[in-house]
DNA sequence: CGTACTTTTGAATCGCATCAAATCTGGTGG
DNA sequence: CCACCAGATTTGATGCGATTCAAAAGTACG
């Protein structure tokens, strides 16, 4: 069990989780089923997605390391379809056992507390970022609020960021290739990187 | 103060609370100040937003009832301005109080949990909306999701619901107007309702 | 080495943003 | 009560950017 995870949950709840492997395509939990489990993703990437009725899939969380769906804590069903995206592990949690934990040790609600104010932020830049119109402007601002130092790691592909930033595929290629040759962006494999201007 | 914040709030807290009124155009907090109060809207609206460098608004949340900016618990800054739209009452609750009772009072912090646990689904539902690329598909949208039985009112007008909707005025009206026309949306003053469709 | 998927480029079309302007509205002060 | 003003609402014309549809080239994987 990762690290991170051990900091986070007390014992009574980290000895009862349980990990396991996870497959590509393999889905974690469907819409509309009731929470048994809390899942930490700690291998992998999983997507939190919804599915409209035209079978257009919408992305609504992208998980490398942590927990999907954290807010189903006392949900009656899930609202969204977690679909692995690439294969690895995650860890189940028992609900029941981690809402005991949550009102029996304030301290690890508080810790909880902050993780879902973390998830609330990140959310926040989401609506922000959707709110842009332009595809450019939309991966700029995508690079700018969760690259590192203007820097971000594509694992999964373009498309599959196209689908992200709710963009067709097509226009975020030329976007890219736009942005690159007017020098703005730069592509080293897999990592896309803001060029710096240099302020006046 | 509110029934649903003395529900809400241990007496700890609301012994501290202060409540105050609002007048339209007023900030009750700008982005990069340090919070050291959490804000309950009581009365008329407040929006949470961002403000890009060329001055266009990005409207994060709408608050009629219930907290402004609740992730700023543990920030050391706001991320946010929050206006005041409407004029109206907010409860003003020193952060430093609420941090303490929610570390000392597990019940209390369950029952925060649980709302941001409501936040962090409606603003995925937000993040599903503007992932759709067609105004009346945002507004339909917004109306089966925010609305009940498919009613919605709309106290702050057209104009800023299309800046909610991250659209501009003139096509939300004329979204509004086609929609009307084809018998799928009705207006009754304030109010925007779906027109139920009969099922085979 | 074939198959499935991503990446890339092209062309046509359409919806929305943009700019402009007229009308309507509620609220204010004379 | 009326004139007036600021803001919201509405309609019109134009252009651009993204979607859509199509197809080719590249790439990973069994």
């Amino acid at each position: 069990m990762p690290a991170v995870l051990q900091e986070l949950l007390p014992n009574s709840v980290s000895s009862k989780a349980a990990p396991r492997v996870t497959r590509k395509g393999e889905r974690i939990f469907l819409r509309r089923q009731r929470p048994a489990q809390m899942f930490f993703v700690a291998g992998g990437e999983v997507v939190l997605e919804r599915t409209g009725r035209q079978g257009e899939a919408v992305v609504l969380q992208r998980v490398r390391r942590g927990f999907v769906a954290e807010a189903s804590l006392q949900s009656v069903t899930y609202h969204c379809d977690a679909v692995v995206t690439e294969p690895g592990r995650v860890v189940a949690i028992p609900i029941g056992a981690l809402r005991r934990a949550l009102t029996q040790d304030a301290a690890f609600a508080m810790r909880w507390i902050d993780m879902l104010n973390a998830e609330v932020r990140r959310l926040r830049t989401q609506s922000e970022r959707l709110s842009k119109k332009g595809v450019s402007e939309r991966l700029l601002h995508l690079l700018e609020t969760e690259g590192e130092g203007g820097r971000l790691a594509i694992d999964s592909g373009l498309k599959s960021l196209a689908t992200e930033l709710a963009v067709t595929h097509e226009a975020l290629y030329r976007s890219v290739a736009a942005l690159e040759k007017e020098g703005r962006l730069r592509r080293d494999g897999h990592v896309l990187a803001l060029v710096q201007r240099q302020s006046v």
